[in-house]
RNA sequence: GGUGAGGUGGAUGAGUGGCUGAAAUCAGUAGUUUGCUAAACUGCCGUACGGGUUAAACUGUACCGCGGGUUCGAAUCCCGCCCUCACCGCCA
């Protein structure tokens, strides 16, 4: 949520970044300040009445203290005609009110001034690009040919459990996702982020907190009997860790990763693009999350960015950053990186990590906060990413390494794995 | 699921109709003093939206889980809801 200060300072500089966010409806910006300053006006007549009230109430007790009976049955008439006005607004100024933060929740968080304007996926830009494309094997096979090959993952089996996406991963494919779990939640404490392990169901205010709710309420599942969300990412519990806190400015900034599975229903998306791992129901991801002092906060998207650029590194993948253009970007992100691997036998990029700076747009909702050393209330703000998401991963991994004696797999997870090669 | 207790400021916690935006303590902060670390003492210290001011000072209203109600007046009384804790039942 924007602050309404925000809007008000400069409207139509707000109005031209929402449009870089490729945002249509900026004339919201022209009638949420205007119903800001019915609002002053309504609730400054609201407040002169009750003042009224108020003063008269008080000396009706101490016109009863002194015994005068008749002068404090006079002020009570009084009082009574101030409430039939008081009553003739406050309908007016709850409507306002109403209106206003309905309005003001439609607003997305505007964009930094990095973010390129753009409409579309194609309007991104890449930023930086590493590893390097492997030569595949005559015959190479997707990654859901390969899964069938060594015997890792049966997606039909989850099919018949639950429904389509939802993989049983098997043996050396199980002990694959479990290693990789492990190394990037070592690979991210190492670097100073709190492991958590956090409930994977929260409630209606957790999900409105961080923006799922009202917004993407349908690609949640829901369990409506408790009124509890399976979680899409850790992002949602994480952050709402820190709901309604007053942190101290010493405590910042907070560093926290997370395994967990999570939950998407991805309604309307079907075709080759659902095909084997590339999209799922269910999923694991590593995340981290940061809680950041103001000033510090683009600092720390760098210093996330690099991190996780080290991990896939790391991975021997290839890959590339994008900076999202304003009209591809979260509804709740002022800035965001994309990282994506390349997919050698499907020959196409597929996204494993998204990283952004929400600057003050959850912590408003959330009410988090800190003082400062002048001892005012500032917000904080908060950052997430993937580091990383396993599926595509997994699938690039496959289709990448895949030799005739297995698929070779990099140096940084043989330990965990405890062999080079699956086969 | 049953029964009982409770939800107050950054934290602990007092407060059962007007003197309470809220005691006290702790934390925070500014200062004084003791030649350091530390301690003692003193002042300040909730949030939001307004009025006011160059900025302050000053000032109005709302907020004691949420929503209603009673009353001239509610943190305090009544009703509904949510949540937490304890005990019992069930269960990993």
């Amino acid at each position: 949520m924007l602050q309404l200060q925000v809007l008000s300072q400069d409207p139509e500089w707000v109005k031209e970044r929402l449009t870089i966010k490729n945002f249509k409806d900026v004339q919201l910006v022209d009638s949420i300040l205007e119903l800001h300053e019915q609002r002053k006006k309504y609730t400054f007549q609201y407040d002169e009445t009750k003042a009224l009230i108020n003063a008269a109430s008080k000396s009706i007790g101490q016109l009863m203290a002194k015994g005068a009976k008749a002068a404090a049955e006079e002020k009570k008439k009084e009082v009574e005609q101030l409430k039939k006005t008081l009553v003739s607004i406050e309908p007016l100024l709850s409507d306002v009110e109403k209106n206003l933060h309905d309005q003001l929740v439609q607003l997305p968080n505007l964009p930094a001034k990095e973010v390129p304007p753009g409409k579309t996926p194609e309007e991104n830009v890449v930023v930086r690009e590493g590893g390097n494309l492997p030569k595949l094997p005559e015959q190479a096979l997707p990654h859901w040919e390969l899964t069938k090959k060594y015997d890792i993952i049966d997606f039909e089996l989850g099919t018949k459990i639950t429904g389509s996406g939802f993989p049983v991963y098997k043996g050396k494919g199980a002990k694959l996702q479990r290693s990789l779990i492990q190394y990037f939640l070592d690979f991210n404490t190492a670097a100073g982020y709190q492991e958590i392990q956090p409930p994977l169901m929260v409630s209606e205010a957790s999900a409105f907190g961080t923006g799922q709710l009202p917004d993407k309420e349908g690609q949640m599942y829901h369990a409506t009997e408790d009124n509890f969300y399976l979680i899409p990412t850790s992002e949602v519990p994480l952050t709402n860790i820190y709901r309604d806190e007053m942190m101290k400015e010493t405590s910042l900034p907070v560093k926290m990763t997370a395994f967990t599975p999570c939950f998407r229903r991805e309604a309307g998306s079907y075709g080759k693009d659902v095909r084997g791992l590339n999209r799922l129901h269910q999923f694991d991801k590593v995340e981290i999350v940061q809680i950041t002092h103001p000033d510090k906060s683009y600092e720390t998207l760098d210093e996330m960015v690099k991190h996780v650029e080290k991990l896939l590194i790391s991975l021997e993948l290839p890959y590339r950053i994008l900076r999202l253009c304003g009209g591809d970007m979260g509804f709740a992100s002022a800035i965001t990186y994309d990282f994506e691997v390349y997919s050698a036998a499907q020959e196409k990029w597929l996204e494993v990590s998204s990283v952004s700076n929400f600057e003050t747009y959850q912590s408003n909702r959330m009410k988090v906060r800190f003082k400062d050393a002048e001892g005012k209330t500032k917000l904080v703000h908060t950052l997430n990413g993937s580091s990383l998401a396993l599926p595509r991963i997994l699938a690039c991994l496959l289709e990448n390494n895949q030799a005739a004696e297995g698929i070779h797999l990099p140096a940084c997870l043989h330990e965990y794995f405890g062999s080079d090669v699956l086969m």
